[in-house]
RNA sequence: GGACCUGUGGCGGAAUUGGCAGACGCAGCGGACUUAAAAUCCGCGGCUCCUUGGAGCAUGUGGGUUCGAGUCCCACCGGGUCCA
């Protein structure tokens, strides 16, 4: 074959100006580039050349991603073109917009990458950054590059050290209901505004003053039982443990007594609560947030146990059952059982115990219907009826909860009596209610009964009543008190990880903790060549192999010489902080990336994380935060965030809780990170299940349109099935190679057209050529493929020019409320109705404007086609009438009994007496009615008439 | 086991929140153009009965409220998420 043949043929085929790959590639990466040169994206900031302060300003954030070697996958860009989509339409209506983007790199997968490959984790994240970015910049996003950051640039990290440091020079002052620096209690404490409960400040010496200040901090060091997972070398915060294994990698984790840096995120356990109410978020996620910090009302009672020395507290929620306690549960865990086993105990009861030890959290709750436990033979005293109940172990109270151990009420609580059941503990009805309480619990509220001794009755009194008369008799007479018990633990923060920010602090020969100062900053990653995690019962966290950068003296460490002398000898902290710490507050630092003097500047931090309310809103804000002006601005400062609903818990509630504590500290202007907050659906993809259940690769199977999918292997039917996309089944779909086979526009078009943003939705290849048609339309409409020449028509065609406005009126409409997948099918009517007819330059002048923030390398093209010099992405989004949205007359069902017999015209205005007349006058509806007597009729004014008619 | 969400053509999904069910797209069918095909354009399209016109049945199943229910209520069945 020649060449003249070979191009011959081409040209017959494709139209050298046709919409296609090609041309959509050739387009795309012509945009990128005069964007990037003309720094369209760049949004300035107040103070700045080019700010516009008569803007008010829209903050729209994605969740960064993680970057891996694997680069994006498909189901990545679904939120962040929505998020581009309304970045884009909010310029357009006059907003200034930050959009940034950034990625989120220190952590446990690129270390364990590393570890794999032998290569540097900085190597390996540097270049999965660089490919992420290329992937990100190639759908033609509208971020402020300008702004980008890494949670691992020194300047990045370097505050997050600092607001660690804020953290640690912290206290939290229950009275208030908000953190304070922790010098502000030295000094009330010097003065004798504050006292130390049961010691006296004054005669305390210095190190027991220090220890006091410390235990207070709200970044503090605590000695606890935490998650330990030998396999990956490091502790986990309870959070990243499911089901007694490590949530990534799902290797065993044990449960070990470590002295680790902690966050006293309890404290804030009622703000982060109540403030739930006030967000603009899902009611899942905020459920799930609501369920995490698991705030339960009750009392915790002290049991004297044995000759009355020990105590063993409880918390109930029950206190209104206490006559009904005839036994007491502790978890295997519990102090009190190494107690007993220390003097003694059975053989039976260290063998239970050790084997409950190794058993996970779910094993032991999986099969609670058996339960199994054993005596520790002691006694505690029930204070109540002052008699003497037995003391046991079960593996099905666990430690993580409350004290680790229960007053057991067995006939009023379902484990309880099951327990109770299965060992013949005697069994206490202590509210009235029908049933046979030897059969099953009677767990509802009721009266109480059997219920009294010298100074106590609760006889006849509801279970409310009875709680709060039960609290009140503890509380006088020294036996507990009124408690409200929190699910959520203090967060664990150290980690014994090379990849992540070294804590900013140093020890002395005692092991006394000392900060560096905050100007002193930032604590530099020492460069390791051997980070290799050291796999073994006990933490040796690999900074310890840095020697040098460990061993140092305090005025090295920039430590301040009030605090320690400069030339004493010290030792780096060697734990890091875990992958959470970096995401907890880069919406804050994009507001100025670049700032070397804060970690925001005050004029970023007024103008973009604070927006002012257009709405009223109801509910009051927690103690804590009266001074802040809720009716005035948003509580928070993000005005939308767009992310997976996987991080509803742990790094939303982390980011919440260091806000809190900054806007506690005055550092920034809301009690909250996140106004709003959305979380996009998984994109998943098809593939195929034998009628025995197991599954089969996509590329496994022959897929028929009209008889069934069959086995290409066996010849058998297999039924296809939606799952999430992953390698066995060979169903990932790779972006970089939709981009190439349709071009980036196509891609974005196709995955907001798949369905609502929220929804998950399969990948289904097939249909991405819709979209694709529907640009080729669009650009056929004014484009000639042969030549390349635009074409209108001059005269404006008066139905499309309507079916314009209700248009633009739809898509501003769907944009606001994140509904796309309609936004794009009202504009592919209009396109299919235009297509007949033909547009005027200035009615496809005003149809680009609203098209082009879905596919903005196709809308650029076109834009700037018509004339323009300036990016479309800068033009303002073009007006509508309300008058052109609605036509004169309109066609209107008649019903009878609710069903449609007949259709009449109506004026779009008229009123139900006209409407109701027009309809019993069409011949078809007089007609039925003949014989028939009309006892109603209902009229929708411009909907529809309902005639009632027997 | 509990809580929440969810169930609409062959497929993805619409439906102004109680008012014409199935917008729009995919797949399918028919037509035009073409030697033919591709591409494009036009049209059809839930099921059943019947001759057009129409009638009956249809939003997981069964009941209820209402002039009117995909939408609200009750029970059940299936799918998902979270908690235990």
């Amino acid at each position: 074959m020649t060449e003249q043949t070979t191009l011959d043929h081409g040209s017959q085929s494709t139209p050298s100006h046709r919409y296609d790959a090609r041309l959509a590639n050739q387009i795309e990466s012509r945009w990128q580039a005069w964007w990037e040169e003309h720094r369209i994206y760049s949004v300035p900031n107040p103070g700045e050349p080019g700010f516009n302060p008569d803007r008010p300003k829209f903050y729209c954030l994605d969740m960064f991603p993680y970057p891996s070697g694997a680069g994006l996958h498909v189901g990545h860009p679904e939120g962040y073109i929505g998020s581009d989509i309304i970045s884009r339409y909010k310029r357009m209506v006059g907003f200034n917009v930050l959009h940034p983007m950034g990625f989120d790199a220190f952590g446990l997968p690129a270390e364990q990458y590393a570890v794999q490959t032998g290569v540097h984790p900085r190597v390996t994240t540097f270049k999965a950054i660089d490919n992420y970015r290329r992937q990100l910049k190639s759908f033609g996003f509208s971020y402020d590059w300008s702004r980008e950051l890494a949670t691992t640039d020194i300047d990045y990290y370097r505050w997050t050290q600092w607001i660690w440091l804020k953290a640690y020079g912290s206290c939290f002052d229950s009275k208030l209901g908000r953190a304070r620096p922790i010098e502000e209690l030295r000094a009330a404490l010097d003065s004798g505004a504050s006292t130390v409960p049961e010691h006296d400040w004054h005669s305390m010496d210095s190190i027991a003053r220090e220890d006091y200040l410390d235990s207070r901090r709200l970044a503090y060091l605590g000695y606890q039982t935490v998650n330990w997972c030998p396999k990956l070398g490091t502790v986990l915060a309870n959070e990243e443990v499911i089901d007694g294994r490590s949530e990534r990698g799902g290797f065993p984790v044990l449960r070990k007594p470590l002295r680790q840096w902690m966050f006293r995120i309890t404290a804030y356990a009622d703000r982060l609560l109540e403030d739930l109410e006030l967000l603009d978020w899902p009611d899942s996620t905020r459920t799930m947030q609501r369920e995490w910090i698991g705030r339960s009302e009750g009392a915790s009672i002290e049991f004297s146990v044995g000759d009355g020395d020990e105590v063993l507290e409880v918390f109930t929620t029950r206190p209104d059952t206490i006559f009904g306690a005839t036994y007491m549960v502790v978890a295997p865990e519990h102090p009190l059982v190494d107690q007993v086993l220390a003097k003694g105990g059975s053989d039976q009861l260290r063998d239970y115990v050790l084997t409950a030890r190794n058993r996970s959290d779910v094993d032991r709750m999986a099969d609670s219907k058996q339960k199994t436990g054993v005596s520790l033979g002691i006694d505690a005293i029930n204070p109540a009826t002052g008699r003497p109940i037995p003391i046991w172990t079960a593996d099905y109270v666990l430690m993580g909860y409350g004290t680790g151990a229960i007053m057991a009420v067995p006939a009023h609580d379902e484990r309880d009596h099951a327990f109770a059941l299965a060992y013949q503990l005697p069994i206490v009805r202590v509210v009235a209610g029908p049933g046979d309480i030897n059969e099953a619990a009677d767990i509802g509220s009721g009266t109480a009964v059997s219920s009294s001794n010298d100074q106590l009755s609760l006889d006849g009194l509801s279970t409310e009543e009875a709680k709060s008369v039960a609290i009140e008799w503890l509380d006088r007479s020294g036996f507990g008190r009124r408690h409200v018990n929190y699910k959520l633990r203090d967060w664990l923060f150290s980690r014994q990880r090379y990849w992540g920010e070294p804590f900013p602090i140093v020890y002395d020969e005692h092991g006394r903790h000392y900060p560096v100062s905050l100007d002193a900053l930032p604590v530099a990653l020492p460069d390791l060549d051997d980070y290799e995690p050291i796999e073994s019962d006990d933490p040796t966290p690999p900074l310890g192999k840095a020697i040098e950068w460990v061993n140092t003296t305090a005025g090295e460490a920039g430590v301040d010489p009030e605090l320690l002398d400069p030339s004493t000898p010290v030792r780096r902290e060697t734990n890091t902080m875990p992958g959470w710490a970096g995401s907890c507050w880069y919406y804050i630092r994009f507001c100025s990336p670049h700032a070397t003097d804060r970690f925001i500047t005050d004029e970023a931090e007024k103008y973009w994380l604070r927006t002012e309310r257009t709405t009223p809103i109801e509910g009051a804000l927690s103690h804590g935060e009266e001074s802040f002006d809720q009716q005035q601005h948003n509580i928070g400062g993000v005005d939308l965030y767009i992310g997976g609903a996987e991080h509803a818990v742990l790094h939303l509630l982390y980011a919440r809780f260091w806000h809190k504590i900054l806007y506690d500290l005055g550092e920034v202007p809301t009690p909250e990170p996140i106004n709003k907050m959305f979380h996009q659906g998984m994109i998943t993809s098809y593939a195929y299940r034998r009628e025995d259940g197991s599954l089969v690769p996509v590329d496994e199977v022959e897929e028929n349109s009209d008889g069934p999918h069959l086995e290409i292997a066996t010849g058998a039917p297999v039924e296809q099935i939606v799952a999430k996309m992953s390698k066995s089944l060979r169903n990932v779909v790779n972006p970089d190679e939709v981009v190439a086979e349709y071009g980036a526009d196509t891609m974005r078009l196709y995955e907001m057209y798949m369905g609502p943003l929220e929804a998950s939705a399969p990948w289904n290849t097939r249909d991405i050529v819709g979209v694709h048609r529907f640009l080729q339309r669009v650009w056929r409409l004014v484009v000639d493929e042969e030549s390349g020449e635009l074409s209108f028509r001059s005269d404006p065609d008066e139905q499309v020019e309507r079916q314009l406005h209700r248009t633009i009126h739809k898509v501003g409409e769907d944009i606001e409320r994140l509904a796309f997948n309609t936004a794009i099918a009202s504009m592919i009517e209009f396109v299919n109705q235009a297509t007949g007819t033909g547009l005027s330059a200035d009615q496809f002048d005003r149809f680009i404007r609203i098209l082009a923030p879905f596919v903005p390398h196709f809308g650029e093209e076109l834009w700037q086609r018509l004339g323009h010099q300036d990016s479309v992405a800068l033009s303002e989004w073009p007006a509508f009438e309300e008058s052109m949205l609605v036509d004169d007359l309109v066609e209107v069902p008649v019903q009878i009994l609710g069903k449609v017999r007949s259709r009449i015209s109506v004026k779009h205005d008229a009123d139900n007496a006209t409407m109701e007349a027009v309809a019993l006058a069409d011949e078809r509806i007089a007609e039925l009615l003949v014989d028939k007597t009309v006892r109603k009729v209902v009229v929708v004014p411009g909907r529809l008439v309902n005639i009632v008619a027997n």
